[in-house]
DNA sequence: CGGATCGTTGAGTTGTATCAAGACGGGTGG
DNA sequence: CCACCCGTCTTGATACAACTCAACGATCCG
């Protein structure tokens, strides 16, 4: 099932899109990946830039990131491993965002031209990463419609259920708990709110027994209420199977 | 240049991005439409619902919007004319939102059964098709930056911008005067302000100089000085030129 | 010439930002 | 192994952007 190489990850979880036949996974197992670590907050790819190739999140997180004339940031995204958070780039050629590590990280990078073939080869593959591409903007869609619409204690509930569902697909979830190395601040950046209000809003969810969190663990103690809070429907993630319990 | 038949609007928007053969253009040009007319304030498909075709809109405007929990509408996406509003639908088989239009419409639906072949014979459509989305996806983003990260008078600003340089695209302004059939209500719902709010900040940017509008009818009196009380930089709309004046 | 929709205004309220300072905690070097 | 330091978390006080409510004016249209 978990396949051993670093490709794995990305087979898997193409897979559990629609199955892939033999040939298509090994195809994708022989793809061209070169591995390397990242510390923390360090830039991957910044805004303007032209790559060449591609990442695939192997450990860690990432966030993706603009900031304004103002100076100020908003993290428009963030990654768990599986995800490819600059997938765009094999058809837009310029960066408009910046990306970056919020964990120390491990990636694959994939030429785009290994990319380019391997979808003129196998159009499912093209259509499986087509579809993550829409996933990711689904994503945006929902982020967007939370900070014009929710207040910060919902939209908080809201990127927690998120995680929740997203750790979840690639086993990071037990019992409810997972591990999120992210700051307020980075979490303020996210749903965009101030760091002092995300402090404030982190309390409140605590106190209503809804989380549990020490260190970067979180714990979520009340599932249903916790989705209730954050307006939370996982439709929008477009899983093959409601992957929550 | 501008083709005659419906198809024309979306062959010429796809070649802007890279130039395609006599061969895909005919493709294109062969792919089974159906015209339909469609009122103001109409919903095309909900939220929920699995189309199994897409539409281009030929004429008028739509937008894409999310209700949540408390009843609050956000809306996530305009469009303009030679956009292909739910052309994520081929790859995500539940709609995540819903599409209605702004304005009176004339839409084209296309069978995805017709898209898929096109997509398995031309890889180059596929790439542009995708593209298309990939371009969407980027506009999320710096909406979501701008509502979570900026004023509404900038946002305001903002989104002017944008809708003066995608109509500008397909030649609906004249001297930086276009047609934008949209009402505060709906204004306010994109940028995530409320009513009131909007009409303070257009009677400010009137009062700035930086737009004038009369009816429906917006005219840009101050270019440079709306992009920069917007931060606006059209990067992110991915133009092969900068269609801007 | 109603009637409905849309735009405009004023007044009061609130969510959230900002500023400032202190507490905690985990790593590093002496 | 302690002392220090820096980043992060927390708290309080104040300020403001934006919301809500409510009403009135302007248009358009049948």
């Amino acid at each position: 099932m978990m396949a051993q190489s670093p490709n794995g990850l990305m087979i898997r979880k193409l897979d559990s899109i629609f199955p892939l036949s033999d040939e298509e996974e090994q195809a994708l197992a022989r793809l061209p990946m070169q591995i390397a670590a990242y510390k923390a907050d360090q830039d991957i790819v910044r805004i303007g830039d032209r790559p060449s190739q591609s990442c695939l999140l192997l450990e860690g997180f990432t966030c993706v990131y603009k900031i304004t004339a103002e100076g100020k940031r908003q993290i428009v995204a963030f990654h768990v491993p599986g995800d490819i958070p600059d997938l765009q780039s094999l058809h837009l050629k310029v960066m408009d965002n910046s990306l970056a590590t919020v964990s120390p990280c491990t990636l694959g990078f994939i030429p785009h031209e290994a990319l380019y073939d391997l979808c003129n080869r196998y159009p499912r593959i093209t259509a499986a990463l087509w579809r993550e591409t829409l996933v990711d903007a689904s994503i945006f869609r929902e982020w967007m419609t939370g900070i014009g619409r929710r207040e910060a204690y919902n939209r908080t509930a809201h990127l927690l259920c998120e995680m929740r569902v997203r750790l979840n697909m690639v086993g990071l979830v037990e019992d409810g708990t997972f591990d999120l190395p992210i700051t307020q601040t980075e979490l303020a950046d996210a749903i965009g709110a101030s760091t002092v209000h995300v402090n404030r809003v982190l309390q409140e969810l605590r106190a209503d027994g809804l989380i549990r969190s020490r260190g970067t663990q979180v714990s979520i103690l009340d599932w249903k209420g916790l989705k209730e809070a954050g307006d939370f429907d996982p439709l929008y993630l477009h899983l093959r199977q409601e992957g929550n319990a």
